[in-house]
DNA sequence: GTGGTCTAGACCACC
DNA sequence: GTGGTCTAGACCACC
C-alpha cells in the first residue's frame, strides 16, 4: 500500500479498509489483523493502527471484542447502507470536480470506457 | 469554500485553483489574486495562502512575477497536457475506489446518470 | 454481571465480592467459590479470578487455607469495620461528585426518593 | 487532582472536566485550557490530554475549532439533558452498590445527612 | 498473543 | 501558540 503525503496516513488506511468492506474483501463478522500484525504489514507504528480501528469504529464498521481482536460488524443492512452512501457522495463529489475542469458528462464516460478498455 | 478536517487546507484550495485553471474560471496568463485578498476571501490566514501559491508554483500552474504578483501560466499547452493528466488520473484513482467496493462500470454510469437528472 | 469496559474487570470482580460479603451473601468464615468455578460462572479467564482473590487478600477480606482454598474472614468487628468505611468513603465520593455538578443534598435526596419509588 | 490506581486517567479527568461543565465551572461555549496547559497542569503528557479532549467529544459535550481550541458545546439543552441523566445514572448505580452491602435507603440517608454536617 | 494506556518527543498545519 | 499526526517504546489487563 502507498501513502500519499497529502492526507493522514491513518485516514488512508481507513478508508482502504472501509473499501475493503463495502466490496467483501473482509466479509461480515470477520475477524481483521491484529494491531501488531497490519502495522508490519503496512510498515507503520502500531499506535498509528489503533487510530485506524478507532476511526472505522466510530464510522460504525468495526466492533471491538475486548479480549480477542477487531471484527467487522455483522449487521449486514447497515454495511449496505452505508455502502450506497459511500458510492453517493464520493460520486458527487467526483462529478463536481469533473465540471468544474469543464469537462462533460459524456467526455467522462468516454474517458471511464477508454480506461477500462471497452 | 468548504474545507474538509480529513485534509489540510492549502491542499484543498490549491486543487481548486488548479481546477479553476483547468476549467477556465481563471484565464492563461490571468493575474491572481494578491495574497492577502484571498486569506480574506478564503477566512484564511495569508500565510496559508502563501503555502498554496508556492504548491501551484510547484505544479507548474502559476509563475510569479517578483515585482507584481503570481500570474496563471500562458503556455496553453502546457496547461491542456496538465489538465489531460488531471482527468486521467482522477478518473482512474475514482475507478479503482468504486472497484475496490464491488461496484461495476455499468452501475457506477447508472448512478452518474441518476445523480445528472438524466 | 455486566462489566464495564472503562474498567480493569478484575476490580470490577473484586469490587462486587467485597460488597457481597458486607451484604452477608457471602457469611463470614464461608468457602468462596474454587478459582476454575467462578471463572466459568462469570465467563473470565481463571488468571483473572486469581488476581481478584489477591486483591480481596490484600483488603484483608478473605483469607487463603494453603490446602482447602480462600474463604471470607471470620472477625465480624473487622468485616463490619471495613464495611462502615466503605459506606462512608463511597457515600463521601458520589457527594462529592454530584456537588461538582450542582446539585444540593435536597435535590440528590428528591432523586433518591424518585428512584425508590417512594 | 489525584489519580486513583484503579482506571485510566484519561477517563478520570475526562469525567472531572465532564462535572465540571455540568457544575458551570466550565460556562457553556467557554474555551478549555490548551492541551499542552492542561497536561503541564495535570502533570500527565500531552497525548493522554489529546485522548481526553476527543472522549469529551466523542461524549457531546465539547467541540474543536480546529485553528484556535477546544470550547464547551453552546447548546444549552443538549448539556441539560445529559446532565440529567448523569444523575439519574449515577445516583442508580450509587443506589445499586449500597443496597448490596445492606444498607437501607433511611440508613444511607441519614448517613448523607451525617457527613454534610445536618 | 490480543487490545488498552501512557510517556517522550518530533514535526506539520494554521493563526 | 493552537491542535493533529506519527514514531518508539514501556507496561498493563485478559486469554
Amino acid at each position: 500500500m502507498y501513502f500519499k503525503n497529502n492526507r493522514p496516513v491513518f485516514y488512508q488506511i481507513a478508508d482502504d479498509i472501509e473499501r475493503k468492506i463495502y466490496g467483501g474483501e473482509y466479509a461480515l463478522g470477520q475477524k481483521l489483523p491484529s494491531i501488531r500484525e497490519l502495522g508490519l504489514t503496512l510498515g507503520v507504528n502500531p499506535n498509528t493502527i489503533v487510530h485506524v480501528y478507532d476511526e472505522l469504529e466510530s464510522r460504525g464498521l468495526i466492533r471491538t471484542e475486548s479480549t480477542s481482536g477487531k471484527y467487522v460488524v455483522s449487521d449486514e443492512k447497515k454495511i449496505e447502507g452505508l455502502k450506497r452512501k459511500y458510492l453517493e457522495e464520493r460520486t458527487r463529489e467526483f462529478l463536481s470536480d469533473i465540471k468544474e475542469i469543464n469537462i462533460s458528462v459524456d467526455e467522462l464516460i468516454l474517458k471511464i470506457y477508454e480506461i477500462e478498455g471497452k
